[in-house]
DNA sequence: TCAAAAGTGTTCGTGCTACACCCATGC
DNA sequence: GCATGGGTGTAGCACGAACACTTTTGA
């Protein structure tokens, strides 16, 4: 609708922030960094920066993905967009949210310059965070419950062999509550989302678990739970 | 994060588009307008514009639904943000795009000096739309039958007294199927989301039906269908 | 042989589906 | 009195929930 020249104060800068999900030592994890610049010096946010003019907005978001948690081809999905006017102490900046997956495996984190420090935060234990980034991992966390129960999106957060235990667990934990075992293996081999692959999980003092792999890796809206 | 001054071609514009939902002679219909301005001229769009320098984008959202629509107090929700580069041949304009319901009763179209036309087409049969409207039509929709099927957003597509038969009719049109009577008025009637006020609907040539009123007019997730 | 996690069936209850007839009104 | 849409119950079936023991491995 831009079909007139508009002042400049008209104009706004579009940013991106990623929530970006793993599953680590049974918990699910959020990455943050450090940030260095005032007013936010020493204050915990969530991976982001600016669109540029030449580059879409999904664009945008995977090449921030990539430069500052060096991850590429995982699942990202746009979030919802804030567009308050004091949201950002700069200026007037708005931001398209998205959230991202990675399976547990590849995660590498690298300090750049840039920050003072890049970890990955239990989400129930999270620091105090700068922005309006607070409300945005907890939406990203809703969005992420509900789409585990209605879509097959939990494929992104495993490798690509895996147990029925681990994929149980998984649900688990970022639901909040335990699930029969027997129930819940019947219900998910009935969906023929996953195949059995006919190999075992061999090196732990336990019965060796069976592992399984998914049918197919791209989202599909299936009632799950 | 504009943690630093942007050279001025990395300044976008932000525009809201909305996807304006009633039901209106037993059809879902949308709310398009008919642009005056080249290169889109005589063509059909969701109606939109600017986001001001000094409002969020919600009240932008709410500005020009009831600028151009001349409702207030409806149903809106944010539907996606669309960032291509290309999607308005006048510049970088990053659109947020929302969706709005209104009840059938409140249509009053007023057509502005700004546009040629403002009319309501039935969904199954629009016209060829400007920029990327028809994609932010068609998630609209998408969105909208999901939503019917997992919250009470129907509320707002009604009036405030209501038959069940206009209720299951509504249903009906936006999902695309049919239900049964009888099984349709047991589900709803257990979800105590409706009371029956006492009163009935007389004037018609048929036996009166009893009107119903929502509980709560507030959005929650519930499983309907 | 022991500890630890993996794997496996059945019963019961609830909720969804299918289905047909009488009722109240305006004309 | 007739045409039109409104209102009502029941029986079968499928799916989800509850529940306990045996198996396999590494140490």
């Amino acid at each position: 609708m831009n079909n007139q020249i508009q002042p400049a104060y008209e104009f706004a800068v579009i940013a991106t922030d990623t929530v970006i999900f793993t599953i680590q030592n049974n918990e699910l994890r959020v990455l943050l960094i450090k940030m260095k610049k005032k007013p936010f010096a020493d204050r915990w946010a969530v991976p982001g920066g600016l669109v540029l003019g030449d580059e879409s907005v999904d664009v945008a978001a995977k090449r921030h993905l990539m430069n500052k948690a060096g991850v590429k081809n995982v699942y990202l999905e746009q979030l919802y967009t804030f567009g308050e006017v004091d949201r950002d102490p700069f200026g007037r900046v708005v931001s398209v949210a998205y959230f991202a997956l990675i399976p547990s495996a590849n995660v590498s984190l690298k300090t750049t310059a840039e920050y003072a420090d890049v970890r990955w935060f239990q989400v129930n234990d999270l620091p105090k965070l700068a922005y309006d980034h607070k409300k945005i991992v907890k939406l990203a966390i809703e969005r992420l419950r509900a789409k585990l129960t209605y879509t097959n999106i939990v494929f992104s957060l495993l490798p690509d062999e895996f147990s029925l235990s681990e994929l149980q667990k998984i649900y688990e934990l970022i639901l909040g509550k335990k699930f029969d075992k027997r129930n819940f293996r019947k219900k998910i081999l009935s969906l023929n989302l996953i195949k059995n692959t006919g190999k075992q999980q061999l090196g732990s003092p336990n019965r060796p678990p069976e592992l399984y792999t998914f049918i197919k890796k791209q989202l599909e809206n299936i009632q799950i739970l």
